[in-house]
DNA sequence: CTAAATAGAACTTATTTAGTACTATAAAGG
DNA sequence: CCTTTATAGTACTAAATAAGTTCTATTTAG
């Protein structure tokens, strides 16, 4: 059904909300609240989040998560590829040695690399804040 | 991973082999030992691929499959849709209702439609035969 | 020192995908 | 008209992946 992961769809909507107070720190227990996620998952996708630098924590009491960067800064991409690993549509494309039983005999080796370069740029030219805002020029508008 | 499965992958190899000769009916057994992939599965595939108006069988001995317009006719989304189920990114698009289990209290309900259609438009411009060529416009040039 | 929070890893369960098997139908040829 | 070779369709099983949970360690304010 070529689609993102679960973990990535929570992990925008996470990020939806802490970009609407880029200010303040909150904590997994209280973002599992408003957003009505469950709460181990809630963290483990702030874990995910703080080891790839989308998010700043702070550990102890009072500790929580923020925005390392403000909304318009951060590529959709860059949240897929943290919580879902890299964009690449096939087992098949650049790099990835291993992964395709028929390599050998394979009439198209590597020639998906184009769509997937098409959809990994889309992905990189969109940012949270134009997720969020919708209707930029990037995102078709909707009357 | 953000993937398509496997059996569109597979889907465009049996493709690319009956492309290369469009006017004769090959086998779904022929068909497993050129491409080399697993029987019951490229016959799964074949039927899959009939039903969705891509190829044409004939039934019986002699019989076999063939494609039923050119390679520059068929759009890569239509093997993708026909194995794969619909090029839609989240659960929380357009139309699917159910799937969200946050969408009462979700704040970005849909947000997701703009870069859905980014990647469908995408893949319904690519056709078959260009991603056999590769190096066409659509495609990145590599040197 | 304690309570409240994140960090990280390991484990279990659930879901999805892939693969297999079986039955029915159709056509060609003796 | 029966046999052989092929597709059509469905149902089932197994494997792989993803999601969710749990537990232990670390950090810091009070
Ligand atoms: S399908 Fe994998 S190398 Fe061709
Ligand atoms: S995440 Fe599903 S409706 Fe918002």
């Amino acid at each position: 059904m070529i689609k993102i992961s679960r973990m990535a769809d929570y992990g925008v909507l996470i990020l939806a909300e802490l970009a609407r107070e880029p200010e303040a720190l909150r904590t997994a227990s209280g973002l599992s609240d408003t957003t009505g996620l469950p709460e181990p998952t809630v963290a483990k996708i702030l874990k995910t989040l703080t080891g790839a630098g989308i998010l700043r924590s702070a550990r102890g009491v009072n500790g929580g998560y923020l925005l390392q960067k403000t909304a318009d800064q951060i590529p959709v991409a860059a949240i897929i590829t943290a919580l879902d690993g890299p964009i690449c549509l096939t087992a098949c494309a650049d790099g990835v040695e291993d992964s395709c039983a028929v390599r050998e005999t394979c009439s198209l080796k590597g020639r998906w690399n184009g769509v997937n370069a098409l959809i990994k740029s889309a992905l990189e030219a969109m940012t949270l804040a134009e997720l969020l805002e919708s209707g930029t020029e990037k995102v078709q508008k909707k009357a």
